[in-house]
DNA sequence: GTTAATGTTAACCTTTTGGTCAAGGTTCGA
DNA sequence: TCGAACCTTGACCAAAAGGTTAACATTAAC
């Protein structure tokens, strides 16, 4: 059983991390001030510094989780060896991920866009090296004739940046929606233009 | 013939509004200082206020101007009536806008990313319009079976996104590549590679 | 019930930063 | 050469913002 005070470290802090989140997502690092996160939270500044030291430490907590969640999603790929189903069930996942999770894209975009200062040594060792075994998978399916001859890092690059769009650049999608959300029929759709757009990109269709 | 006092305001004008676009590319809107700037452009930081009243007024002019040569490199795209040479052309005046203006590229990305306050008017008059012309051009190609059928929108979120990766991503490719940036050679075969998949996602081989 | 550890918060401090000012310099037409 | 317009810049100011403190409250262990 938890001590009380132990469940109010964790409530708080996730209302906090929580709150950081989307401060980070809306105005970016610097943008965003302890201030603002704080009545986001519901509680006051001095609070959130008991929690946190600074507002950094805050930032690379918030940066962690997110890159967590990204790689317990990045394990689809593996689910399958046919080239049609391990491509399609990405695709989706990273589009779910873009729906369910706008903000954690965002904040992630938010920091490589300005030089990925603190994720800088995940993508230079894990994501990196997560990327060289998929190169290889895709590269067998080329080598099978299952999938045409693509580069394979640029149809990971295009996966990546297509998918994370539809988060990342939401304010222009909607704009160019006619100022609507796309409802959840909608955005069904989307994933499925999506996933019949890059599949065709390596000739699968 | 110039006065010479127009002569240096164009001039300041001009190292002000490279050395902001450096540094908001850098550091975001809010994340970019004044100061900074200033010492970017080799000028005293009252110098920068005298020639723009504001920080703001900074910022909306630079993106005035990336504005401004992204609807120049859109024309491309009507230069030809046959798709695969539209599209051809146009991805790659696309990559090479991301090779020859990442800053720009970067600016623009950060704006939309944090709510496009300043470009939102932009983007929900002219270019929902230059797209929705695109796209009947597209709708056109599919009517005459010269392309599958794909949806035309998710069709340009694609190309946008794939090309612009190439710059707001910037650091993660570098990273991934092994910490070296690319060769005007290697560029070039990037470009090659994703105009292949983009044709591929259309059906066109 | 006493004590130690942990949580809460208003008030405060310090640094940063966007912006102003005033005094002096430069250009240029008359 | 004189004066008006424009340019330059160090010093300054007020507000914003990250972070600290100290006093008080609550919980937990004995």
């Amino acid at each position: 059983m938890k001590y009380q005070k132990e469940l109010v470290r964790e409530a708080n802090e996730r209302k906090i991390v929580a709150a950081a989140e989307l401060i980070f997502a809306q105005y970016g690092f610097k943008g965003a001030t302890t201030e603002r996160i704080a009545k986001q939270a519901g509680l006051p500044k001095a609070n959130v510094h008991y929690y946190f030291k600074t507002k950094f430490d805050l930032y690379r907590r918030v940066l962690a989780l997110i890159l967590e969640e990204w790689m317990s999603a990045a394990t689809v790929f593996d689910e399958y060896d046919d080239p049609r189903t391990a491509l399609e069930t990405y695709v989706r996942s990273k589009m779910m991920f873009s729906r369910s999770r706008p903000l954690a894209s965002k904040v992630w975009a938010n920091e490589i866009l300005h030089g990925a200062q603190v994720l800088g040594g995940f993508l230079d060792t894990t994501l990196k090296t997560w990327l060289q075994d998929r190169v290889h998978v895709v590269e067998g399916w080329i080598a099978q004739e299952k999938i045409k001859a693509v580069d394979p890092h640029a149809l990971f690059y295009m996966i990546w940046s297509t998918t994370q769009h539809y988060a990342d650049f939401e304010r222009q999608l909607v704009l160019l929606h006619g100022g609507q959300p796309f409802s959840d029929r909608e955005y069904e759709q989307k994933i499925e233009q999506v996933v019949e757009l890059i599949l065709g990109s390596v000739g699968l269709n």
